[in-house]
RNA sequence: GACCUGGUAGCUCAGCUGGUAGAGCAUCUCCCUUUUAAGGAGAGGGUCCAGGGUUCGAACCCCUGCCAGGUCACCA
């Protein structure tokens, strides 16, 4: 082990051996029993009332102020931080000063466990501390934490903002910056408020496969990997749209699941390689009843985050309240572009997309140039939650043809802050014309469309056995925590985003300027690593000088060790 | 994938037209029983992302690469 300390990581090793010598245990195996929080004590405690006398709590040592005899520290636990006062006399009992002297004073560093007993009171500047008349280590810190600090008027110093270093070592953005955790919280409380919208309607929480033989269910590039034992490819579903509505064939009325979905494409502010959707189906509804169900949906849910159905993101106040404007997309586009393209031919929607400025090419169909045009022209313009319904059908092959007009779907996707945020069908369940929409993705894919959908069979022969109408809706969980936690990236709602993987130090040749002679030499040690000084010397076919100067370089710069023993002398590599 | 910006101490950052590295906090030493981002005084700490090039001399200029962030493209 030849790792690079520095300064600071050095001084706590050397501590952790001293508290071991002084018969103190840095990392003791026994519980440490707490009976209160520090957000309860700066909550509850009463000085009148004299609460709070025997109190017990842990967590970490986030800073320490030293005042010869006493000393104010601060600790961290779960839920905040509170200040704790620790006085000499206090925690040693008699002559035998070396708990607060040496353990607490030298040997206890920022980021490190502790346990503390006392009381509560508050201090002459009146802050509520806890008096500490026993302290105990309960695990050490070997790497400095950064050091943030807000100040009276909450600007805060030297805050812990390099993204990579926050997303790559989540755990110490968790320690150190505050609101970090508050957003996973709100994430947890989204998702439980969402389940118990539906369990409370007895829509049942359902799991279905992540490696899937055909990644169906929407359009996109999957990641595929492989089963040794069956030899087969299998992929990393983008969906699960059709195993949940096999759900309804077999009789469930509503199915739903919280799902991971991985999807081979780009990585950028709103899509990560792995990210979670909810999706629901419910039987007998149609997409109208599923506008409703999921304003109502969302009311919740903005009202688990925030309590409020109100929420602030980036520039814009989004109103969550029931109901939300319902625009079919043909009209959006009117509306947005003046171009009425009801009833419009391919070549004059076409040529519509021509005059709007798009750029358009041979293979784009119909349904292609109306998305096109409504992605480019109106979308962004939908920031107060808003339905866009009635999509082409060329562009919605899962999906039941509109009722008054077969080139259309009864889809609404709905769109909050200029962005998708959710889609929903009323579902196709007439199996001959999911077969036949089906064969259309072939087509597509053998024009070179590479996220046209595979034509899954046994989807079609759960539908020739009939389902329910049926109606489904998925959303984007990420999207929608960073909407209700006014979060710019999904990386902010995500503990560990994707990332390109870290290069670790290789601790070898590190730093060294070999010259010729001891890069003759090395690279047969990095191979053999210890191997006979006299075929060594004949392996690297150096001049009897050149040998001589190239390992005496090798075993000054210490990565290379001539040792004696009884079998004859060797040279080996020092790692 | 294209373009833009950045990578300097544990953290946040300075570093001018190239002259061989600086601050605050953290760390270490000493002094001090109630201090509020910070008690006082002093000290140590750096492959300036990597590799090449230009130059008497490079953290700085040029080239290549790595990593990240942003914008766009692709993509729901």
């Amino acid at each position: 082990m030849s790792l690079q300390l520095s300064e600071q990581e050095i001084v706590r090793r050397e501590a952790l051996d001293k508290m071991r010598a002084l018969g103190i245990n840095p990392y003791p195996a026994e519980k440490f029993d707490v009976n209160a929080t520090t957000k309860e004590v700066l909550a509850n405690f009463d000085k009148d009332k004299l609460n709070f006398q025997e109190v017990s709590i842990a967590g970490r040592m986030m800073s320490k102020r030293i005042m010869g005899k006493a000393s104010f520290a601060e600790i961290q636990d779960s839920t905040g931080r509170m200040q704790v006062y620790i006085a000499r006399d206090e925690i040693c009992d008699g002559e035998d000063k070396m708990m607060y002297n040496d353990v607490f004073k030298k040997l206890v560093d920022i980021g490190d466990f502790v346990g503390l007993k006392g009381y509560v009171f508050v201090t002459q500047v009146g802050e509520t501390s806890l008096y500490v008349n026993d302290f105990k280590v309960l695990s050490k810190s070997l790497r400095p934490l950064p050091i943030v600090k807000t100040d009276a008027d909450g600007n805060v110093h030297d805050a812990f903002t390099d993204p990579e270093l926050r997303y790559r070592q989540r755990y110490v953005d968790l320690i150190v910056n505050d609101g970090v955790k508050e957003t996973f919280i709100k994430r947890n409380r989204i998702m439980n408020a969402m389940r118990k919208f539906f369990n409370d309607k007895g829509y049942l929480e359902v799991e279905t496969p992540i490696l899937q033989p055909i990644p169906g269910g929407a359009a996109a590039r999957p990641f595929m990997t492989h089963h040794n034992a069956l030899d087969i490819p299998l992929y990393l579903r983008v969906a699960n749209e059709l195993y949940l509505k096999r759900l309804i064939v077999g009789g469930f009325d509503g199915v739903y699941e919280f799902a991971k979905d991985f999807r081979n494409e780009g990585m950028d502010r709103t899509h990560n390689p792995e990210f979670t959707v909810m999706e629901i189906y419910v039987a007998y509804k149609d997409y109208h009843w599923m506008m409703d169900f999921t304003e109502k949906m969302l009311e919740t849910a903005s009202m688990a985050a925030n309590g409020s159905t109100k929420a602030t993101i980036g520039e814009n106040e989004v109103e969550f309240k029931a109901p939300y404007a319902r625009i079919p997309m043909l009209t959006a586009i009117k509306d947005h572009t003046g171009y009425d393209l009801n009833g419009k031919s391919e070549a004059e929607v076409r040529e519509a997309a021509l005059a709007l400025g798009l750029e358009v090419d041979e293979s784009m169909g119909k349904g292609k140039l109306i998305d096109e045009i409504f992605g480019e022209k109106c979308e962004h313009n939908y920031i107060q939650p808003t339905f866009i319904t009635d999509y082409p059908v060329e562009m919605s092959p899962l999906c039941k043809k509109h009722r008054d007009d077969d080139s259309l779907t009864e889809r609404f996707e709905l769109f909050v802050n200029g962005k998708e945020l959710a889609n929903a069908y009323t579902e196709l369940n007439d199996p001959i014309d999911q077969r036949e929409r089906f064969e259309e993705q072939m087509k597509l894919s053998e024009k070179g469309d590479d996220e046209a959908m595979f034509i899954d069979q046994d989807f079609l022969r759960a539908l020739e056995y009939g389902m329910p109408p049926t109606s489904g809706m998925g959303i984007g969980i990420d999207r929608l925590c960073m909407f209700l936690t006014n979060s710019p990236s999904i990386q902010d709602v995500l503990f560990f985003p994707q990332m390109r993987p870290e290069k670790f130090d290789a601790p070898i040749q590190k730093t060294l300027e070999l010259n010729d002679n001891e890069k003759a030499i090395f690279d047969i040690l990095k191979v053999r690593e210890r191997i006979e000084i006299s075929e060594l010397k004949e392996l690297a076919g150096l001049s009897g000088k050149g040998w001589d100067k190239g390992i005496k370089g090798l075993s000054k710069h210490g990565v290379a060790k001539v040792e004696k023993t009884e079998a004859g002398v060797f040279v080996g590599v020092i790692g």
